[in-house]
Order: C-alpha cells, then sequence, then structure tokens
DNA sequence: TCAAAAGTGTTTCCCCTACACCCATGG
DNA sequence: CCATGGGTGTAGGGGAAACACTTTTGA
C-alpha cells in the first residue's frame, strides 16, 4: 500500500467549503455580493459565494475560483477569515466552511456585470436580506475583522481606484468604520504615512473646485507599525 | 433520497485535522507543548498535538479533545488560529488542518504530568527541535498572533495562576514580547485598566520583601478599547 | 455671484516615555 | 546589616483632537 493511502483509509473524511465575502463601496455604501441559491436547502434565499473544495484543490486556491466563477476580476485582495466547523450548519449534513473576504473597487466591478450567469446582487451590509445557513454570522465577523484591520493596515485602498481623492479615501474609512472622520486631521495622518503620492491629475466633479488625485505608493497591503492608527480621530 | 445525502454524495471530501499549539510559561521562558510521533511519516519527529476531526464531531470539539487527550486541563483559553490547506502538506496525501492555540498557567500544568501516556515535552519558542510537517510554520503564526493579541486583550492573564505578582504579570509580557518593560510605567498603565484587584495575600520568596498577590477582576478575557494599548513603553 | 466641495494651521491636552531611590524581609 | 526584589512619582515631549475660513470651479 502506498503510504499516501496510508491515512485516507478508515478516517472519517468531511465535505469541505469555502465561502467569500466580497466587498466593495457603491454609492457611499459599503457593500457584498450575494448571489441566489438555485436548490435546496435555502432554495431562491440569497447566499454568500462559495462552493465545494475539490479533492486536489488547495484552500486558497478554490476561494480564488468561486470568486472568478462569480466575476471577471483578478489581483483581488483575499484574505482567509475563519472556520466554521459547527455540526448543524448545514441541513444537509456535515459541511465545514472556510470563509474568507476579499475587496474590490468598483473599476474592477464593472467588467463583471456582463458576465455572470446566475442571478447576483450587491446589497449594503447595513440591509442584508435573510441568508443562507449561518451566513449572516460569516458576514458580520468580516465586518469585525475589516474595521479593526483598516487601523493598521493599508487594506482600505483595495476599495478605492488606482488614482483618488482625499475625499474618497476618507469616505472609505468613514463607511467601514461607521464613523465620521475630521478632514483636517484624516488628511495629515495620511500624508505623515507616506504612502501616498500625489498625480497631477484632477478629478472634476460638478460645479465645484476640482480634487487632486492621488495613488498609493505601497506596492501591496502593509502594516502600519508607526502609531499611524487611523480610528478616532 | 433524504436531503441529508444530497450533497454528500458526489463531491470531494477530506481528511480534516486539528492541531493545538499549546503555550505556556515556566522558568521566565515561553514554552510549548510537542509530543513524539509514533507512525510514519516523521516517525519519531516532535510534532504539535493533534488529530482528525471525527465525522460528527465539530471542529471545535476535535481540538478541545486532542487537548485533554494530551493533558488534564480544563477551562483552557483555546481560540482557532488558521486553516492550513494547501495540497502538500502532508506526505499521505491531502491533509486539511486547523490549527489553534491555547494558553495554561503552571498550576494547571502540574496536573498534567502524571496521566501522560505518550512522550511529551515542553519547548522553549526559541529553542524548537525539528518538527514534523509544517508544524514550524504553525507555531510561528501562533506566536505572532500572541504578541498581537496581548496588546490589545487580557490573553496575558491565562498564563498566569490565579494570584500573582505584578512582577509575574510583567515577565508574561516580557517573555511574549521578546523586550523589556519599563517597571513602573507597566505598573501604572496596569493599574489604570481597571481589572486587577489587589487581595490581602502577599507572596514570600526567599529573603526579599514580599510581594503583593492581585487577581484579575474580569471573568473572560477582554478587549481593551481604551488606548490601553501594552506594547511599547 | 452663488453653491458646493477642496484645501489648509494652530493650539490644547493628555498620554507615553524616561528615569532613581527607599522599603520590607530573611538570612 | 546586607542582599534582594518590591514598590513608588515626576517632568518633558509628542501625537491626537478640536476647531473655521479661504479657494476654486461651473452654473
Amino acid at each position: 500500500m502506498p503510504a499516501t493511502q496510508a491515512l485516507t483509509n478508515g478516517f472519517a473524511k468531511h465535505a469541505v467549503a469555502v465561502d467569500v465575502v466580497l466587498f466593495t463601496i457603491q454609492g457611499g455604501r459599503l457593500k457584498v455580493l450575494l448571489v441566489r441559491r438555485q436548490q435546496a436547502p435555502y432554495k431562491g434565499a440569497w447566499s454568500l459565494p462559495g462552493g465545494i473544495v475539490g479533492a486536489e484543490e488547495s484552500v486558497d486556491a478554490a476561494a480564488l475560483r468561486e470568486l472568478q466563477e462569480e466575476t471577471t476580476i483578478s489581483n483581488v485582495y483575499l484574505e482567509q477569515l475563519y472556520t466554521f466547523g459547527d455540526t448543524d450548519r448545514d441541513p444537509r449534513g456535515r459541511v465545514l466552511t472556510v470563509a474568507y473576504y476579499a475587496l474590490v473597487n468598483q473599476q474592477q466591478l464593472e467588467l463583471k456585470a456582463r458576465q455572470r450567469v446566475s442571478e447576483a446582487d450587491w446589497f449594503p451590509v447595513r440591509r442584508l436580506p435573510e441568508l443562507a445557513f449561518d451566513h449572516r454570522r460569516i458576514i458580520d465577523y468580516a465586518l469585525e475583522r475589516l474595521r479593526n484591520k483598516i487601523n493598521y493596515t493599508t487594506i482600505a485602498f483595495q476599495l478605492l481606484p488606482t488614482n483618488f481623492t482625499l475625499t474618497q479615501l476618507q469616505e472609505a474609512y468613514e463607511v467601514i468604520l461607521g464613523t465620521r472622520v475630521d478632514k483636517r486631521n484624516f488628511r495629515r495622518k495620511m500624508q505623515q504615512l507616506g504612502i501616498l503620492r500625489p498625480t497631477r491629475q484632477f478629478r472634476v466633479s460638478g460645479r465645484q473646485r476640482p480634487a487632486r488625485l492621488y495613488t498609493f505608493t505601497a506596492p501591496k497591503v502593509i502594516k502600519l507599525q508607526e502609531k499611524g492608527i487611523i480610528v478616532p480621530f
């Protein structure tokens, strides 16, 4: 018997799923992508995009695959959240799920709408419909993680286009934290962090003064170990 | 066909394990519990306590069970860490593992030694032996989580006996963070947090002035949302 | 000229930090 | 009386918070 078989015989095996909480900011609200279930249980209910992990597929790869089945987005920020392993999560029987969350910006979103097959839509996190399984709990958990992490990392930039105004950036923080932020303090702190580069472009919207566009200099999401915490203002 | 069967037929199923990083403080060092593997692969190598999740067992319950197979500890602080889902972690084939970490104090430890069957021992996190699988990585991850979380929660108390001196508490922080801490600042900050209650007891050790014993007032691990961050001093 | 958002500095206060000596006890 | 850890206060600096007016543009 090959060594490969030693463990896989005689031990319990489990159905393992992935579920992805995909966040974006749209119309000044934080939203999540939900898909309508085509089969029982919870047929017709809204649920998180997700599915079963393949036999020879890594869990991370499965999460990415599910995301790409629902969208045409690439280069998404995707992070593992938590594994929900209670025995009674799924009425059909024992299904573990490894939850992820992901962040995209509206530019990336435009691509998506054309390609969708099954019904999917964006819902404000403060106005969620009834959800299948324990997906409401998973979203709550994702939101908590996002709120914490925005304070000491640069994930907020994942929700913005490549070029953005400082007001857009501030709105991202406000929408996620659910609080107002002082404009002058916010701008000073952001500029002190040294992760913004001003461009020579401006964004005109209506009849106000045009706003300067900035880009994010760091190539990836980074941890801010300086005291550059954003939270209370 | 009952609904229970709908999903469990025709889909990939996976072996799912739990692994637990059990920390304690002993002799002024942060240590983890390791057990010697009895079978191939990695036979004879040190590894984290852990095992396969049963068919009808929740993942949390499995982690707790593994802990109790190795120790007689109850009321342990146990927290899920991360799910390692690469396809090549285990040479026998595909095995997912859900990693946990746990914290115990020396009082609880004394109970343990009598009951152990298989070989197990405590190793300083800075002097780990060669480890089976990707367990080294799991320990590193657990340590990182612990170092972060000690700054904004009260988990450090899980490593101390019910009554402890302020010096013991400070040593716990120093051992975990790997840095020295200013005694006066530490004591002031801890007392300001309002989570310590002085007892009327003192601990005598040798020929010095006896140290007052304190207890932790909060019933559970709590988040410190005040600015009571502990880190830099 | 008006509406609407962009952009900009200063002061106050509190918290973090650095730092050194006396106390109580057992041997 | 001496060695050992227990226990205590203060002064200075820096970052966070509060706060309001001018600028630029299109209509």
